[in-house]
RNA sequence: GCGAAAGUGGCGGAAUUGGUAGACGCGCUGGAUUUAGGUUCCAGUGCCGCAAGGCGUGAGAGUUCGAGUCUCUCCUUUCGCACCA
């Protein structure tokens, strides 16, 4: 069969081709959008910029699924913006540091830098021949020294503000490979390839200040109106802003214990207090305690992740220390308990076993004493179970608690608060769940950290004229530590302060910090000279960003964060990074997410050999709203492809009628002007759903309504091909953005000028949305009986009179009284009757 | 354990502001075209019932003239939990 098109200009179909050949039509669309730089973003004063962005890809191999479901929704955003008159920017990258490389590389001893190039090759390619319009000039590997130098550089300026330091933090440790593992390494407390039982140990590593931004992070999401409601308020509470008091209680011969708590109200009936097992009381107190010791010790055992902190067994210990309490001056006893964590707030906690679930568990477990402080107004507070004591903070008084007694939550709150604040013991504070953000990584494949260690001046940053650290790429990679640390040519050099001796950092970045603010760096990829420029201002903030939804809490905050602090280094000017998100949701088969590890995967390439491109993308887009897990459907494809099929048909057997007159609306039937409503009431809908609601499953719905409608011309009348064509038209258009290359192929057939992709959105004719009549629903105490027509201009009176008159109305309101009739207009008359 | 979602025919889903439940697609059934398979086209298709009608949105309660939609309780599934990206 040959081609239809000879060249990468627009060209009419051959007539006598009626099939639709998407393999030949996607090549010579995707040589025209090349062949005219279609993709280009340029800055246009004369339009509103529209910076549409999809989450980059980890190159791990080639694209799944879930890459082209969320590129799609992402291209069909940028092409409909394009056709609204938005100059707009669609750019493409690669998040390319990762584990998965080096992986790999142990596995198939190829260097990780190797196997992430030609990952990256082999994906670019794919997201071609998908059609996506994206501007390929722009694009940018993480891994590229041009890239990271600059997040290195900013780095910097960071530790400069004070705002990155150095801590000791918790990491999960294989005793047997003697490396570090990340949580998703450590399968039911053991290390996954050793197999050994993994250990919590301490380790120095860098942090950003990510916690002097909570407030503003919290206040900011107030703006993000354009965000899921889930996941701003997901980000709420990992923030997690609480307001109570800081306390002390002292401790016989040494400094005082400060803890923490959100319910000082509830002080006094705190019988006791734990510490975490790495508290410096409880070390203190294990030197002479070989129990206490072994306990610390064995506590010391499995991962760091917080569902299995969370759900472990909670034990504990007493130090045999004594706290004196703060307000009763009773001595209680010091608990080292595996449960209070050591990160957060001060490693320590009151315990009010009568009031908290937690405590009580443990208290009952230990024998430790239960004291009530807080009964339910008015009632007998001698209650049979303690869940009956009520902790909740509405209509509660203190009770037990001395000078305190007969306080509601507020009260007790505050005069508890102050009398702590004037005796020197407390103060009130507001603490964030928030952590700040470790950035540390004892792992090779990541950007080098540009600090240089000196014997004399401590931590020293790498000085500008030194940028980059360029991470060796020629490693012998062996899987046991990182091979930076066996590279004394890469961590040996000299103090950029004193000139002496020094070591170089060998941790890198999470790679959290690369895609932290990748989005920035597509709007000035080739910069050499700065980290952004003014066409990053330019350009951000981003107004749709489209990713996964896994990435509702981490990922989007920390970018938050980052962009505030570009912001606070003059870089931006916005406060915020992304406008407007949508979090798409996972593909799945047989009810399963799709992964390797399931083997329930579809390989989006042979797809795209036995279909094409453009049926990829529809169904991609039909099967399910993009926020909701789509389920994989072989026949679902089927179907898509039909439908494109049919369209393909249906433009050919319309052009082989002839050219259209021009449309007179005057000359219409009644036919002729439903099918011409749909028309436009299709325009109306399918520009709503792709920009208000991102519904693009309905979108296609409609315009699969509009071309059945079709059907009702059944005559080949000039008027019915003149009906025919503004239908098609609009058709083509509409569906231009899910499937850009059949569209492009269809629109010059349809006496279309220029590229489909470059043209404006169908004008919408409110005048042929006008209705003489409408149909109404009447039901009788809520069940539909009867239908009628009612004119458009009916008021409310005759629209309920003639509700009255219908036969099968009358028949079930026989006997009864009418107590009510509700009319909604254009839509139902209920009829209450009994 | 904590946080966030989801649950509607045989299946994916629609119902946008509390107002006709099941749009659109798949599948299935029947018919037409075809030597046949496939393709394509037409008609039907929530369940029970001959019909009239009744029932029906995970379960149970509530508000309302009216609830898939709002409130409460419960069940199930999915996602995230700070070193996967």
């Amino acid at each position: 069969m040959r081609g239809l098109f000879d060249g990468p200009e627009l060209k009419m179909l051959d007539k006598t081709d009626e099939r639709y050949a998407p393999s030949e039509v996607e090549a010579q669309a995707q040589a025209y959008w090349e062949e005219h730089g279609s993709f280009r973003a340029e800055q246009d004063d004369s339009r509103d910029k529209f910076y549409c962005l999809s989450m980059l890809p980890y190159p791990s191999g080639k694209l799944h699924m879930g890459h082209v479901r969320n590129y799609t929704i992402g291209d069909t955003i940028a092409r409909f913006q394009r056709m609204q008159g938005k100059a707009v920017l669609q750019p493409m990258g690669w998040d390319a540091f990762g584990m998965p490389a080096e992986n790999a590389a142990i596995k198939n001893n190829v260097p990780p830098a190797d196997w992430t190039y030609s990952n990256i090759d082999e994906m670019r390619a794919q997201l071609k021949q998908l059609g996506f319009a994206l501007d390929w000039e722009r694009e940018i590997a993480t891994c590229h020294p041009e890239y990271y130098r600059w997040e290195q550089w900013f780095f910097t300026r960071l530790f400069e503000k004070g705002l990155a330091y150095k801590k000791q933090a918790m990491v999960n440790w294989d005793p047997v490979d003697q490396t570090v593992l990340a949580n998703e390494q450590v399968i039911d407390g053991c290390g996954w390839r050793s197999g050994a039982p993994v250990e919590r140990r301490e380790i120095s590593q860098w942090f950003l200040r990510i916690t002097a931004y909570a407030q503003e992070l919290l206040d900011d999401l107030d703006k993000l109106d354009h965000w899921p409601e889930q996941v701003r308020t997901m980000q709420r509470n990992w923030i997690g802003r609480s307001e109570g008091v800081n306390l002390r209680f002292g401790v016989e011969g040494g400094e005082d214990l400060e803890v923490y708590t959100t319910r000082p109200d509830t002080l006094m009936g705190a019988t006791y207090v734990a510490v975490a097992m790495q508290h410096p009381l409880a070390q203190q107190a294990a030197e002479n305690n070989a129990e206490l010791a072994a306990f610390i010790d064995e506590q010391a055992q499995g991962g760091v992740a917080e569902a299995e902190l969370a759900t472990m067994e909670k034990l504990g210990m007493d130090t045999g220390l004594k706290a004196i309490h703060p307000l009763s001056g009773e001595a209680v006893p010091i608990w080292v308990a595996n449960f209070v964590l050591m990160g957060y707030g001060s490693g320590a906690v009151m315990s009010v076993p009568g009031h908290d679930e937690r405590d009580h568990a443990f208290a009952s477990k230990y024998g430790l004493p239960i004291v009530q402080v807080i009964a339910k107004r008015d009632h007998e507070y001698e209650t049979a179970t303690w869940q009956d004591w009520y902790a909740d903070k509405e209509d509660v008084v203190t009770i037990n608690s001395g000078e305190f007694d007969g306080l509601d939550f507020q009260a007790a709150f505050d005069a508890i608060a102050d009398h702590l604040q004037s005796e020197g013991k407390g103060e009130r504070t507001v603490n964030f769940r928030l952590r700040d953000w470790g950035i540390s990584r004892q792992r090779y494949w990541g950007a080098p950290i540009p600090i240089i260690y000196c014997d004399n001046c401590g931590a020293v940053p790498v000085p500008d004229s030194d940028l980059p650290v360029v991470l060796p790429t020629e490693v012998e990679f062996e899987g046991v530590g990182s091979p930076l640390k066996k590279m004394p040519e890469f961590y040996e050099c000299s103090c950029p302060k004193c000139g002496g001796p020094a070591t170089r950092e060998t941790d890198t970045f999470d790679t959290f910090m690369e895609s932290s603010w990748y989005y920035a760096r597509y709007c000035c990829p080739r910069q050499d000279q700065a980290m952004l420029d003014a066409e990053a201002d330019h350009w951000t903030p981003v107004d749709q960003y489209i990713g996964g939804i896994e990435h509702a809490i981490l990922h989007l905050l920390y970018a938050r964060f980052y962009h505030k602090l570009m912001r606070d280094e003059g870089l931006v000017s916005s406060d915020e990074p992304f406008t407007r998100l949508l979090t798409q949701g996972m593909v799945l088969k047989d009810g399963a997410k799709m992964s390797k590890s399931k083997g329930n995967t579809v390989d989006p390439q042979g797809l795209i050999d036995q279909y094409g491109a453009d049926t990829s993308r529809l169904f991609s887009m039909f099967a399910a709203p993009p926020d909701q897990s789509l389920e994989w459907s072989d026949a679902g494809v089927e179907g898509a492809h039909r439908f494109l099929k049919r369209l393909w048909k249906l433009v050919v057997n319309h052009t082989a009628a002839g050219e259209p007159p021009a449309l007179e609306l005057a000359e219409l039937d009644d036919t002729q002007k439903a099918v011409r409503r749909k028309t436009h009431e299709t325009i109306a809908k399918v520009q709503d759903d792709y920009g208000r609601r991102q519904t693009f499953n309905t979108a296609v719905a409609a315009v699969m309504e509009l071309t059945n409608e079709l059907g009702k011309l059944a005559s080949r009348e000039d008027q019915d091909l003149a009906v025919e064509r503004e239908a098609l038209r609009a058709a083509v258009l509409m569906l231009q953005p899910i499937a850009p290359h059949i569209c492009h192929a269809l629109w010059p057939e349809l006496g279309g000028e220029g590229a489909a992709m470059d043209a404006a959105w169908p004008s919408l004719d409110e005048s042929a949305l006008v209705r003489d009549s409408i149909e109404m629903v009447v039901q009788v105490n809520g069940k539909v009986r009867a239908r009628m027509e009612v004119a458009a201009t009916a008021d409310k009176d005759s629209i309920e009179s003639q509700a009255m008159a219908q036969e099968n109305v009358q028949k079930f309101i026989e006997g009864n009284t009418v107590r009510k009739v509700i009319v909604v207009p254009g839509k139902l008359v209920n009829i209450v009757a009994n």
